[in-house]
DNA sequence: AGCACGCCGACT
DNA sequence: GTCGGCGTGCTC
């Protein structure tokens, strides 16, 4: 009886491949283990996912495995199926989930390195090559190299094009080998769990009653999820409080943080009452240390490990808990093959392992909210200290830049040598530039939108794709003689800011300016010392752990509700809340806006989630927005518009004729910046039954070819 | 992802 | 006239 054996590859290939088992290998296939097997021209590696005796209908030239890699499985039973279910709901690669389950010494990457052969030495000595190979061969010599030092050593721009130029000729030998990027023990370690922790603890009374019913569902392993709702204190403390308990069963925690620095209060305190380091997992990180914390967690000697969203497949077999933290957080959202999104994962992870889900955060996703109240798994937390309400200053009818009433309020507060932040989420100079006379705006010509203009460098810039021009001194379609700037932006506050407080340090930080890591640092450091009296920055500012300002004021934080997205309330709401947060607990905050009776902007003001949540909801309910439906966004990417236009087309026309209850919106242009020099024409999809999107989403990722991304809010 | 096949511009 | 660009499709 021969045996079939299905493959998945870590390619961003969302089939399976079905090869024949040859005899000597059919006692050593399981599912789980790693086989090689020729796949296109070359041998890869590939999981076995499923192993049958019968054969796949119609075809008959299939190919067979050449080995079995793992002596044991490489990934257990539970991981095989948690992939499965994740590469199913996002469309993407299941070969890929599973690699990310691996440590770096199981994964196999191919070196290739380039030698001359004896032909091609003598063919170089004797100058029978073209520059180009003159060049590389001079590199190359008698030993073998890769492409990437040829590159560098000659600076041929594609080394690639001159190595296969000679390899038809027989000049160059291309040696290939996989090799694991760190030496590979022969075993993984034994998964294990922790030990249990002997501490003696009281919990904080926050938590106390839904603690309660919550360990008991944890000893019966039963899921539960919760969405602790709270500002950073009091949910720093509550996932202290249930970290201990949980350790205190043996089970490890997994802590997701969308950014490293947003965990280091919890890992200062865990260190603080553990004495234990916590693991952390970190895709960029060097392949050694990678390791090593991969086998401290396996082993169970590392009993909490903190990380990004792919966290979430460290060999923890069996935890207790798994925190997310600030679930609103969009790093939690992955678009790149695998395509998945964290919080779904983690919600799915958890309840097959029977573990407690913990959502934080202060401002959640009102889907999130919705969804947790509606399932009674809300957890608020009574906030630490009551925060200040920000004063609304309506700047419609102000002449200058920045209100009197905020001038006003910075410039008290720096006589009594208190230092302001000021927030504007805008780079350059203003948004574009305007002929008064035709109305021209000068805009990029491959992205179709209009110009930022920088008035230090005298540029204009696409906020796009980068590409940048000198600023024009007379409009190109009229001729007229200026070209007015709409739209201010952190240079123009900037300057406003000096004509206002002649003498004062003012300094701005933004991505066009603090370029560098230690650029970023040193500002922060000169804010931190009291070396800067008004500190001026974008978003990127909002994202920095920084000491608190006695006047922080935020000017137009309604400006991303022109954006098409039905987020956009939300997205107002939580970095508004964001930037409020820098003014301490005695601080003062302006928020100086154009609308200021928008809900999200008054209900942040008012530190009022509440209200925010209750008119966005009724706006959800209006639109059929999600939590009342489920919405997919698929974005198909090309270099050519009209190309890419046909396709959307086709799609559209597809989507059109599904039937009832899919409803298709688009295509639209969306921003290029995320592939670079490549176009974008995004979809949106929308149903109120989930498993009519599901459907959906299938039928028009198997229509279509062509490079792709599907983000599912959900 | 890689790789091969297949049609339109600058040149040994 | 050809080399080579990348658009398109396929990998058991």
């Amino acid at each position: 009886m021969t045996l079939f054996a299905d493959l998945v590859f870590p390619l961003p290939l969302d089939r399976s491949f079905r090869y024949i088992v040859p005899p000597n290998l059919a006692a050593r296939v399981r599912p789980g283990k790693r086989a090689l097997a020729p796949f296109g021209r070359k041998t890869l590696a590939g999981f076995i996912v499923a192993v049958d005796d019968r054969p796949p209908d119609g075809r008959l030239d299939l190919k067979e495995i050449r080995e079995v890699l793992d002596p044991e499985p490489v990934v257990s039973d539970r991981t095989l199926e948690f992939t499965r279910r994740l590469s199913a709901r996002y469309g993407s690669s299941w070969g890929e989930f599973l690699q990310a389950h691996l440590p770096p010494s199981r994964e196999l990457k191919t070196s290739t390195k380039i030698k001359l052969t004896e032909e091609g030495l003598a063919a170089w000595r004797e100058g029978r090559l073209s520059p180009e190979e003159t060049q590389a061969a001079g590199v190359l010599g008698p030993k073998a190299f890769t492409l990437l030092h040829i590159r560098r050593k000659t600076g041929i721009k594609n080394p690639s094009s001159v190595v296969s130029r000679l390899r038809k000729k027989g000049l160059v030998e291309v040696l290939e080998k996989t090799v694991p990027p760190v030496k590979a023990a022969k075993t993984l370690p034994a998964a294990s769990g922790p030990a249990q922790l002997e501490l003696d603890f009281t919990v904080g009374p926050l938590l106390r009653s839904a603690l309660a019913s919550a360990l008991a569902a944890l000893d019966e392993r039963r899921f539960v999820p919760w969405l602790l709702f709270g500002d950073a204190d009091a949910r720093l403390s509550g996932y202290l409080d249930l970290i201990l308990k949980v350790l205190s069963r043996s089970r490890q925690v997994l802590v997701l943080v969308p950014e490293l620095a947003s965990s280091v209060p919890l890992r200062e305190a865990l260190e603080r009452k553990l004495g234990e380091k916590a693991a952390y997992l970190h895709g960029q990180m060097a392949d050694g240390l990678r390791e090593a914390e991969w086998r401290r967690i396996r082993s169970g000697e590392a009993r909490v490990v903190i990380g990004p969203r792919s966290a979430l497949f460290s060999p923890a077999e069996d935890p207790g808990l798994i925190i997310l933290e600030d679930e609103a957080d969009e790093s939690y959202v992955q678009s790149e093959s695998p395509a998945y999104d964290a919080r779904r994962a983690a919600w799915m992870s958890a309840a097959d392992r029977g573990a407690l889900l913990v959502y934080g955060s202060e401002a959640p996703r009102v889907e999130a909210y919705h969804r947790a109240r509606e399932g009674r798994y809300l957890v608020a937390l009574p906030s630490a200290a009551p925060r200040k309400p920000a004063e609304l200053v309506d700047d419609r009818g102000e002449r200058g830049l920045v209100a009197r009433r905020v001038l006003d309020r910075l410039g008290e507060n720096l006589r009594a040598g208190k230092p302001g932040l000021v927030f504007l989420n805008r780079l350059g100079y203003a948004a574009y530039l305007q002929c008064p006379r035709c109305g021209n705006i000068p805009r990029c010509e491959r992205c179709e939108i209009s110009l930022s203009y920088y008035k230090k460098e005298e540029k204009l810039v696409c906020r796009y794709c980068g590409a940048s021009r000198p600023k024009m001194a007379a409009c190109p379609e009229c001729g007229g003689r200026v070209m007015e700037p709409r739209g201010a932006g952190v240079e123009a506050v900037e300057e406003a800011l000096r004509r206002a407080f002649p003498g004062a340090r003012i300094a701005s930080f933004d991505s066009a300016r603090v370029r560098t890591r230690s650029a970023r640092d040193q500002a922060v450091r000169r804010w931190a010392t009291g070396a800067i009296d008004i500190l001026l920055g974008t978003e990127m500012l909002a994202h920095q752990a920084l000491p608190p300002a006695a006047c922080v004021a935020v000017l137009h934080p309604e400006a991303r509700l022109a954006h098409p997205d039905f987020r956009s309330a939300q997205r107002t709401f939580q970095s508004l809340g964001r930037m409020m947060r820098y003014a301490g607990p005695e601080g003062e905050i302006l928020v100086q806006t154009a609308a200021p009776e928008h809900h999200a902007v008054r209900a942040a003001a008012r530190r009022d989630y509440g209200a925010f949540f209750e008119a966005e909801i009724g706006f959800r309910k209006l639109m059929n927005y999600p939590p009342f439906s489920a919405m997919a966004e698929i974005v198909l990417y090309g270099r050519d518009l009209r190309p890419l236009a046909q396709r959307a087309r086709e799609l559209v026309r597809l989507y059109q004729g599904f039937g009832p209850g899919l409803e298709v919106t688009g295509p639209g242009m969306v921003p290029p910046s995320a592939r670079r020099g490549e176009k974008g024409l995004q979809l949106v999809l929308k149903a109120e039954d989930p498993e009519v999107l599901d459907a959906g989403l299938d039928l028009g990722l198997r229509s279509i070819s062509g490079r792709r991304s599907v983000v599912r809010f959900d």
